[in-house]
DNA sequence: ACCATTCTATGGTCTGACCAAAGGCAGGCC
DNA sequence: GGCCTGCCTTTGGTCAGACCATAGAATGGT
């Protein structure tokens, strides 16, 4: 009943030879998408709310008159936007389900999306430095006394003589996320991440590429992230805000200094 | 060769009886997200660059040793982020390729999480702000002539007293777009579009619910649009990013007061 | 009343088949 | 020779049916 079918699957809308005038092409639409529209559909008139279950698989299948498989491809397609939550067994968290919390999903596009768009670094840099400026001002209001004691704990990791360069990354690339979620805003904080994230790797080839001038510059990044511990324990938002950006832009100039 | 394999398709790390301690849970993982993984992998890493197209299904289901549907599930979620693009046929245009710009992906997701009330309205304010204050002060240095002329358009578009309120919001979204991509970073111009496209349906029930009051308070946003075009126009960054400022929280503070 | 066993519903995966689209290539017609 | 036609190959799109893995629910024995 939903979709007109014709033989082999195919999707039309009309289907008749009797004319030769108007032969406009056959609305082009993969199965998968119409079950995708027919969720949506669900959702945006409210027949489907958050937390919601949808019919298992099979049955939903059967009710829109298509195979199992394109079921599944369409819920995939709504996973990875973060749309639908899978779980296998009965219970309560059992079964596919409209989900609550699509942050991953985010995180995980927007790093795909810096890592694939090929932006400029300069431009990358601008953009960390204007969402961390952000979040450290934030911050240095609103940072509660558990987040305070794991910035330390990591600032100590990072002095550790024993720490090499990839676990320096590490927890420096830590020390930046706790920030942002410090600051309290998750939409911020899910950008902050996804591009700190994306400059990981690119980074520690930087390092790599150092040589031994890296101690002395790991020396520099342990500095400037003191001060900018030391201004949110102050609670000085303007002074996390100019530490944050003073070292993100040193940390670059090393790897990319013809670039900025 | 790539996974570790026990009957029943089932993915595992290790696989021994011979101990009773340290029963350290298998790493839990699906099939497809294992071909997400190598995918991204291949693309992190620049093995894979846009416009490169990827092994046919049926080839890569066997190279990674699983089925052609692991291999469709994952491409299916890939392309739902608009990292990958599928054709059918021979030809240059056939294959799955890694998609030239997941910027369109980016914004409907974001769209999507906004319009579902994931995000608080507050966090998205701020998050547009800091967006906003960015591209204007960058906009302010480096507009060019036939930007600022497309924006002195709009403007007088939006002065039209024949522009109702949906069109009046869609110039609106224009003019920040315009400026966004003026100030010549892409990232951070994607960033913002996504925000505002997210906000544009809801901005425009505040508008709807608003009665008569609407027109005053158009009159106002008209005003706060002129301020931050003649400071494009001076070049003068910080007026720019004041103007802007204001502009976007007067605009909230109708519709969402007690949120802010 | 409690605990172990079995049932059942649900997603996860595999196999193998056929359909549909689109460029490539060869053969035939002018 | 040049062009058109129709088959071939490649590749994604879809389907059908089967079995596995998981986890709560129902069952039954002690």
């Amino acid at each position: 009943m939903p979709y007109a079918r014709v033989k082999g699957s195919r999707l039309v809308e009309f289907d008749s030879d009797e004319d030769s005038t108007s032969w406009r092409p056959v609305a082009r639409a993969r199965t998968y998408e119409l079950v995708i529209d027919r969720v949506e559909e669900q959702i945006l008139t409210g027949g489907l709310r958050v937390g919601d279950r949808l019919p298992a698989e099979r049955d939903l299948a059967k009710m829109l008159d298509v195979s199992r498989a394109a079921v599944r491809e369409a819920f995939r397609a709504l996973e990875a936007q973060g749309v639908l939550r899978m779980g296998v067994g009965t219970g309560p968290d059992s079964g596919t389900t409209v989900a609550a919390l699509p942050s991953p999903a985010l995180t995980r596009l927007l790093r795909l999306h810096v890592a694939l768009a090929n932006f400029p670094v300069a431009d990358v840099v601008r953009a960390r430095i204007m969402l961390e400026r952000e979040s450290a001002r934030r911050a240095a209001a609103r940072a509660r006394a558990e987040d305070l004691e794991r910035l330390g704990e990591l600032l100590d990791a990072m002095d550790d003589p024993d720490c090499d360069r990839q676990r320096f990354n590490d927890l420096d690339t830590e020390f930046h996320v706790r920030i942002a979620e410090a600051g309290g805003n998750r939409l911020v904080a899910d950008m902050t991440i996804a591009i700190r994230e994306s400059m990981r790797k690119p980074l520690l080839e930087v390092f790599d590429r150092l040589g031994d001038d890296w101690f002395a510059i790991a020396d520099d990044l342990r500095a400037d992230h003191r001060s900018i511990y030391r201004a949110l324990l102050d609670g000085d938002a303007d002074g996390a805000e100019s530490c944050t950006e003073a070292h993100i832009r040193s940390f670059y100039r090393h790897g990319w200094a013809d670039e900025l």
